[in-house]
DNA sequence: GGTGACGTTGACGTTAACGTCAACTGGTCA
DNA sequence: TGACCAGTTGACGTTAACGTCAACGTCACC
């Protein structure tokens, strides 16, 4: 009972529960609360995730398979958490955001060139199979397991 | 004269003349080599660069972008090397296409996922700063600019 | 009172993608 | 001849993002 901010009720979670739900490792959650991506309560020791933890969780997760670097991301979730903020302060913020989105849009323009560059050379590598009188769709996609916990 | 598979009269490069080109370092590119991602002639000593390595260069720092590995990289360029293949070659390439296919995919809804997030936060601090009655254009945006050349 | 399960803090190891530096080669221009 | 490029090959350093391992605490349970 250190600060009572929480609803009280409010669920949370150990750091397994996180890990397991998430299927990142214990170790790298902790880590990025040393990067200061995460600030979780503490009951003695152990760490107590909030439903707020929850989402910056999420947000760290998904903004890394966009390619934001953990002090990238540390700056995005710190926009969600100006409280009564200075004016200039915010005027930052929404400078910085403003420039994440431009990375963005650009970065998905290299993803849509870069699928249509694959989506003709299959059309090719289909047509190169048909010529040998093969179905292109026996050929399955076995499912890329990566880092994948063993469990 | 070693092949003479090229069209004589084909523009090379030298590397520092890519490397401007693309604004990485020569560095960059011989490391591009070292991982099979390039294969220029050489003359002598030195590298010289065709139309093909130009493109592949293209497509290599296209590809980071969308954050592929080098490794990766090199295999979706092996795509496009394939000459008089096996058929079960073939079928390997195109499932391997259709993978990173897949997975383009999934990042291209994070992307858009993201910057649906950060828009929501832009109009958020707008509207906050029009609140205080300040022009929410007043914040320019500084050019990030990251890891350019001093040249 | 021992033995797991779950948690903690260091400290060191690892991989990717280069940067940096030193020492060398080969042309060219004054 | 000597200085100055542009290029080369090692070899080692560096940063990010964790993995791995050791040593410890603590609670419940049998």
């Amino acid at each position: 009972m250190r600060t009572g901010a929480e609803p009280a009720g409010s669920k949370t979670y150990s750091i397994t529960q996180l890990s397991e739900e998430f299927s990142v490792t214990p170790r790298a959650i902790r880590f990025y609360e040393d990067r200061g991506l995460l600030h979780p309560r503490r009951e003695g020791q152990t760490r107590i995730y909030s439903q707020r933890d929850w989402v910056r969780l999420l947000l760290i997760l998904r903004g890394k398979r966009v390619g934001f670097s953990l002090a990238e991301l540390r700056e995005i979730l710190d926009l969600y958490d100006l409280g009564d903020q200075q004016t200039e302060q915010i005027r930052l913020t929404l400078v910085l955001a403003r420039n994440k989105m431009v990375a963005l849009e650009r970065q998905r323009q290299d993803i849509d060139q870069t699928m249509a560059e694959l989506g003709t050379a299959c059309t090719y590598f289909e047509k190169l199979l048909a010529e040998r009188g093969l179905d292109p769709e026996a050929a399955i996609a076995a499912p890329r397991q990566r880092r994948a916990r063993t469990a």
